[in-house]
DNA sequence: CTGTTAGCGCTTTCAC
DNA sequence: GTGAAAGCGCTAACAG
C-alpha cells in the first residue's frame, strides 16, 4: 500500500506538495498537483486516517451514546446530529447501549483513548460521578437537564412541560390522570414524576400508583396499557403518553377494546411525529431534529459548559 | 496529557520498558515496572490509540453493517459477534444503515482509510461491482452465500430452509401457503423466492401473487399482513414467517380477528428466539449467536474466501 | 509556490 | 532485563 512519500518520489515532488493536494491547500501550481493526482490514480493511493488522527490530534469521530437506534425518538435525533456532522465533516460513531452501563462505559474509553474526540449522551444511565472522570478527555454533551454539572447540554424542561400538558387536560375536565413511562429513573422521568406530584398536590388530587405506566416505549407496549386499564375498576379518563408511537399504540388497541378516544379516554402525547398527525394526536411537538443539531454543536465547540433549553410547543388535534 | 516518554523519564526508564510494561511484556524487573505503574497513575496516563493504530498497522476495530440495530434477529446476530470481539479483545463499529448505500459506502470508505481492520455485513444493498473495489484493503465477510465471491460468508441456505418448512406445510395438508418477505432484493429474499416458485411448479401449484407479502418486520407489521388476508376471497390457509416477532404479530392480530391457529391458519416461522416459545410457535431455529460468532473469526482470519453453511433445526410446536 | 524537517505517541528490532 | 533508535504515515511550521 503506498503511502505519501511513494506518492510524492512517483511525482517528482516534496511530500508537503502531495500533502497539500491531499488537504486542498491554494498554492499548487497546476502541473504539480495534476502529477501527484496522476501518481495517486496509478497507485491507488489511500490515505491512511490513523497516521492523520495521530498527527492531528484529532479524529473527526464523535462518538453517539443512544439505548435504542431503532426508536423514531432516537431516530430523528440522531438525524439531527447527522445532518450537522455531515456539513463539518465529521463522523458519527454510534453506541447502542441498551442502557447497559458497560456499553456506555466503552464510549467512555474511547473518549479517554482519544479515538473519538467529543461523546454526545442522548439517555444516560451512568451515575454522574462515573462521568465526572471523563470530562477531562474531551467534550461530553447531554441531553438531559445537566445545568449543575461541568459538561455542555441541550435539554427540554421536562417538569414544565408535563405540568403543562397536566393542566391542559386538567381544563378540560380531566382529573383522572395516568402517564406513561421508559424508565423509572433517569434524569427526565425524575422531572416528569416530581411534576406529577406536584400537580396532583396543587389540585388537592389523590395518587394513584396504578396509574403509571412504566417499561413503555414502542407501538406494541400499547396493548400491556390497554389492557391493564380495563382492569382497573376507577381507570384514569386521561394519559399522558411519552411518545407518538406508544399512543398509536394504546389508540390502536382502545379502538378494538371498543374505548372511544377522547371521550372514554383522553390522550396527550409527546414529539408530534408524522404518525401524530395521522392518529390525529394531540401533542407536545419536539423539535429533535434542531435538538441533534445543536447537541452535535456543542460537542464540536471548545467553550465549556453550554447549556440550551429547547422550547416545547403543543399541537391540538383531536384526542383530547 | 502525559505521553510515554514523560512516563518514562518520570519513572527513570526508557520508553521502551513503559511500553513493554503496557503490553503486559514479561522481562521487566518488579522494580521498574512498579516505578512506570506508579508513574502512570500520577500523571492519569492514557495510551494514545491512534498512536498504537498507526504503529501497529491495526486498529482492533471491527465495522459491523446492519439495516437496523434494534430487531432481535440483528440483536443476537451483534451479540454472538460481540460476544467473540471481547474475547479477542477488538471493539466493534456499528453502522446502522436502514439499507441506505450511502451509508454502507461510509463502512467501505473506513475499512479503506484502515480506520476499521475488517468489516461485517449482516446485510448488504450495495452492488458486488461496488464491493469488489473494497476487498483489497482488508477482511470484508457476508452474511449471505458468497461462495461465489472472493470473501468469507457465513450463510444460511435459504432456499433448501424454504422449501423445507413449504413441503411441512404441504405434508400437513396445506395447497395454499403464502409468505412474509422484508425486501424484495437481495440474496436471501431471492433465493426464497426461487424455493416458493420451485415449490409451486413442483407440486402444479398455482402462484398467487396475493399471498407474498412485503416489508414485513416488525410485531407491528402483524396488523398488515392480517388486514391484507381478510380481504382475500380465497386467503392462504398457511403462512411462512420470516421472523418469530412478526409471526407473533401476526398471531396476535389473528386472535383479535378471531382467525384461529392453526386451524385457520398455519403459521410457521424462522429464528426460534424467546417469544416463539411463548406463543408455540413452529419455527426452523436459526443459531444467530453461532453464526455471529463465525463472522467474527472469519473477518480477523487472514485466510481468503473460508465460507461455512450453518444448519437450521425445526423446532415443532403448535402453530401448524 | 515548494521542499526540508521536526514532530504526533507508540512499537519494535537490535545490541548490550 | 534494558535502552537507543528507527520507523508507522501524515501534518505543519519554516525557510526559501
Amino acid at each position: 500500500m503506498a503511502n505519501i512519500k511513494d506518492i510524492a518520489k512517483a511525482a517528482g515532488v516534496s511530500v508537503s506538495t502531495v500533502s497539500r493536494v491531499l488537504n486542498q491547500h491554494p498554492y499548487v501550481s497546476k502541473e504539480k498537483k495534476e502529477a501527484v493526482l496522476e501518481a495517486m490514480r496509478q497507485f491507488h493511493y489511500q490515505r491512511n486516517m490513523n497516521a492523520v488522527h495521530l498527527s492531528k490530534g484529532k479524529t473527526f469521530l464523535i462518538g453517539v451514546i443512544i439505548p435504542f437506534t431503532n426508536h423514531p425518538y432516537f431516530g430523528l435525533l440522531i438525524e439531527g446530529i447527522a445532518n450537522e456532522a455531515v456539513k463539518n465533516n465529521y463522523k458519527l460513531v454510534i453506541f447502542q447501549t441498551n442502557y447497559e452501563e458497560e456499553r456506555e462505559l466503552e464510549a467512555l474509553e474511547m473518549l479517554q483513548t482519544k479515538q473519538i474526540d467529543a461523546l454526545i449522551i442522548c439517555s444516560r444511565s451512568v451515575d454522574w460521578s462515573i462521568l465526572n472522570d471523563y470530562i477531562q478527555y474531551g467534550p461530553i454533551v447531554l441531553c438531559e437537564d445537566a445545568r449543575e454539572h461541568p459538561v455542555s447540554s441541550t435539554f427540554i424542561n421536562h417538569y414544565q412541560c408535563f405540568l403543562d400538558a397536566l393542566n391542559y387536560l386538567y381544563e378540560h375536565g380531566h382529573r383522572k390522570i395516568g402517564y406513561s413511562l421508559y424508565r423509572k429513573t433517569g434524569t427526565n422521568s425524575t422531572q416528569r414524576e416530581r411534576a406529577y406530584r406536584d400537580f396532583l398536590q396543587q389540585h388537592g388530587l389523590p395518587f394513584q400508583e396504578s396509574y403509571i405506566f412504566y417499561n413503555c416505549l414502542g407501538f406494541e407496549d400499547g396493548v400491556k396499557v390497554v389492557e391493564r386499564l380495563t382492569t382497573l375498576e376507577d381507570p384514569p379518563t386521561a394519559l399522558l403518553v411519552t411518545n407518538d408511537i406508544l399512543a398509536a399504540g394504546i389508540m390502536t388497541y382502545c379502538r378494538e377494546k371498543g374505548i372511544t378516544i377522547p371521550h372514554d379516554l383522553a390522550i396527550i402525547s409527546f414529539d408530534n411525529q408524522p404518525i401524530a398527525k395521522i392518529m390525529h394526536l394531540t401533542t407536545l411537538e419536539i423539535p429533535l431534529v434542531e435538538m441533534g443539531k445543536n447537541l452535535f454543536l456543542q460537542a464540536i465547540m471548545s467553550k465549556p459548559s453550554a447549556h440550551k433549553e429547547i422550547q416545547v410547543k403543543l399541537i391540538e388535534r383531536e384526542t383530547v
